[in-house]
DNA sequence: ACTTGCCTTGAAGTGGACTTAAAGGTTTAG
DNA sequence: CTAAACCTTTAAGTCCACTTCAAGGCAAGT
């Protein structure tokens, strides 16, 4: 698959295809009698899942870690499969996090008449807990 | 208060408070007689209110937005209420994202056994619950 | 053959959000 | 009084994740 059939097929651009194998998130695309790049179907599924934990907010850094372990053959799948549980336990966190400032904004948005900036008080709304208390 | 002290007590750090006072997301704070920062109650209302946006993923362009909504005199607190909405509705299709990659990994973990990667089968269940697909 | 447009590379540039450096004034402990 | 430990400013530097540029090779239409 070419380069432009893959950057459409998953949304992502070229210049990124292209930076991601430079830097090793990708492996070695094979190339074809001209050079350019000829994407299989395995090299796919490697954008694909960089794509949806790059979109999760995973970074290069982490990400590094996470394609070098599943390309290792000294690994066993033990190892792997805690390394998906960490990385999903990890965006778990983030996301309580972003809820806690949801039901704050919620909070906001329902005492807005009554509202004068008032940090004291906001911290105790922002760090309660997911009670949905009045 | 002292600039240590509003660092201590927001957990953001001396050079940030100055920068988004030199930005523009904060006001300008008020200085003793030797020329040191003096925090206002209200000015750390601000900056409680910039922390917890911030950490939610708002960018300082659209924290620009909605400082200076809810500063300026000449608007209704009805367009203040709705940019709050905005941005709640704007965590909340993020959060919606993250969750989609949680269970997508938490799919590859129950499955882990049997996984060879496979992008087509593996998108169909990254998008299982959302039928729009892309 | 020419033109248009896609592909290649390495290097340099961008944007967001700080962070650090340099140079100096102020406060406080001994 | 001196030195450490604060504070001030402006400007430059850093980090991340791309993105754009420059210079050129390859392919398809007319």
């Amino acid at each position: 698959m070419t380069i432009d059939a893959v950057s459409k097929e998953f949304d992502v651009s070229k210049d990124t295809l292209r930076y991601w194998e430079r830097i090793g998130l990708l492996p070695k695309i094979k190339r074809n009698s001209s050079g350019y790049r000829d994407y299989s179907e395995m090299d796919m599924n490697w954008v694909f899942y960089i794509k949806v934990l790059r979109n999760a907010g995973m970074s290069i850094e982490a990400l590094f870690e996470f394609v070098e372990l599943f390309r290792s053959e000294d690994n066993t799948n033990d190892y792997r499969k805690q390394l998906l549980i960490e990385q999903r336990d990890l965006l778990l966190k983030e996301v309580e996090e972003r809820q806690k400032t949801i039901s704050y904004l919620s909070y906001k948005i329902d005492h807005f008449e009554d509202h004068t900036l008032n940090y004291e008080n906001e911290k105790l709304v922002y760090h309660a807990k997911d009670e949905k208390g009045d």
